[in-house]
DNA sequence: TGACGTCAAGATCCG
DNA sequence: CGGATCTTGACGTCA
């Protein structure tokens, strides 16, 4: 059981990739791009390593422009050895990766062109997958495509497409059920009768259902003989709806109570699972916490991160979790992610943030200048008159933390959520 | 023709 | 000038 999540982390100093518009995509930036990519995505795989995750997806923005204007760019060439060397982060530490090209790359398109150009965007994909040096467990996940007014045709285009895709991505290609027209059923048929591997979406599912009675467990378990032994683990998506926004939308956090259900009722099968949401890492350093013992370690190293977020929400929280962390001969990763649930959902009080905010500056109150502090204290002073929001004093105490290279509050989520 | 979704680049505005 | 805030880009399908 492998728990991760997709494409980009936050508070992950050094992690950030780069791109730039079509119209400066020259080879000189491009490959400048691509190198620095390369090291953000070594350093973030670092990242990944020191906290237990060990599945991720890797950004399609990796080779900026990689199925297009730089496809014949020797990139894979050019950076060999760095290429090499993520690859080797990945062999030791057996983490499982995936790619996930956009809802933009359609093969089953009845345009001829989209779909060359899906193809080529799919040896793309298979082409960073293979430079690092990853085998077929290593999916490209890929959604059924367009419907044009009927879905049995669309299939069967898809299937065609399918057929004349070389190996090397055959072999790593997976489907999944998408939000608006392909369902888990319609992707079952298709993806079964080629012997592609399916990952079931759960919200997906839940936006765009085939048989309301048949529940989210039994559909992955119903997928899970798509999944043959080359292919690795069956791998599923999973992802909450956001309260206010239209059915579909991922959610800003996964609640910890919702997925445990699934997760207990899908013991005993081998299962990865990506989860697709707004703050990335940290709920996927929160459900792998939880169903599985780090040690007390862990559990502080967290709270080191969410302690001013709670505190900006929640200064009885704050305390109630200090408490609870106490007992060294505990693990109370439930109890703990609850009651930060609890202090993120409740709403941001002028007051209580002022005090976070000041709680943060401690940090810089020896060493800022006299015009920062000024400014500290200009931009706090209209958030507390209400004649701002708080973003600005957030900007600047971020900003000094750079300045002032102070590691614990870059890896705080303090600045992210 | 705009919405959809995603993120950062790029442009512009502001003190 | 640096920083904050808006707009654009890049993709294809569907209403």
């Amino acid at each position: 059981m492998k728990i991760g999540y997709a494409c980009l982390a936050l508070a992950v100093p050094g992690s950030e990739m780069k791109s730039c518009t079509l119209k400066n995509a020259a080879r000189d930036r491009l490959l400048s791009l691509t190198e620095y990519n390369l090291d953000a995505l070594a350093h973030l795989i670092d990242y990944n390593i020191r906290n237990g995750i060990l599945l991720f997806r890797i950004s399609s923005d990796l080779i900026p422009f990689g199925s297009a204007t730089a496809k014949d760019l020797p990139w894979e060439r050019i950076f060999a050895s760095k290429l090499t060397a993520i690859g080797q982060k990945f062999q030791n530490s057996g983490m499982r990766v995936s790619m996930h090209p956009g809802q933009y790359t359609v093969l089953n398109s009845p345009d001829e062109s989209v779909a060359r150009r899906s193809v080529e965007d799919l040896l793309y994909h298979d082409k960073v997958l293979s430079s690092l040096g990853l085998g077929r467990e290593h999916k490209i996940v890929l959604h059924l495509g367009g419907a044009y007014g009927d879905k049995t045709q669309a299939k069967a285009r898809f299937i065609s497409r399918y057929r004349e895709l070389n190996p090397s991505v055959r072999s790593r290609l997976v489907l999944e059920n998408d939000d608006r027209l392909f369902h888990i059923g319609d992707v079952l048929e298709t993806a079964g009768a080629e012997g592609v591997p399916v990952i079931f979406d759960t919200l997906h599912n839940s936006a765009n259902p085939c048989d309301t009675s048949v529940s989210d467990a039994d559909w992955i378990r119903r997928c899970s003989s798509t999944w043959l032994e080359d292919d690795g683990p069956q791998k599923i998506h999973y992802s909450q709806q956001h309260p206010d926004r239209k059915p579909g939308a991922h959610s800003e956090s996964i609640g910890i109570d919702a997925f445990l259900k699934l997760y207990h009722q899908l013991a005993g099968i081998d299962l990865d699972i990506m989860l697709e949401v707004k703050d990335k890492n940290l709920s996927a350093l929160k459900c792998i916490n939880t169903v599985s013992n780090r040690g007390m370690s862990a559990l502080e190293t967290e709270w080191g991160r969410y302690k001013y977020s709670v505190l900006e929400h929640s200064p009885a929280l704050y305390q109630g979790i200090r408490t609870l962390l106490k007992d060294k001969s505990e693990y109370p990763a439930l109890e703990m992610y609850h009651m930060v649930e609890e202090a993120m959902g409740s709403p941001l009080l002028p007051g209580t943030a002022v005090n976070a905010a000041q709680h943060v500056w401690g940090y810089f109150r020896n060493s800022a200048s006299e015009s920062e502090q000024a400014r500290f204290q200009n931009a706090l002073g209209k958030f507390a008159a209400g004649e701002s929001d708080l973003q600005p004093v957030k900007n600047l105490l971020n900003r000094l933390a750079k300045k002032y290279n102070e590691n614990y509050l870059l890896n705080a989520y303090y600045f992210s959520i």
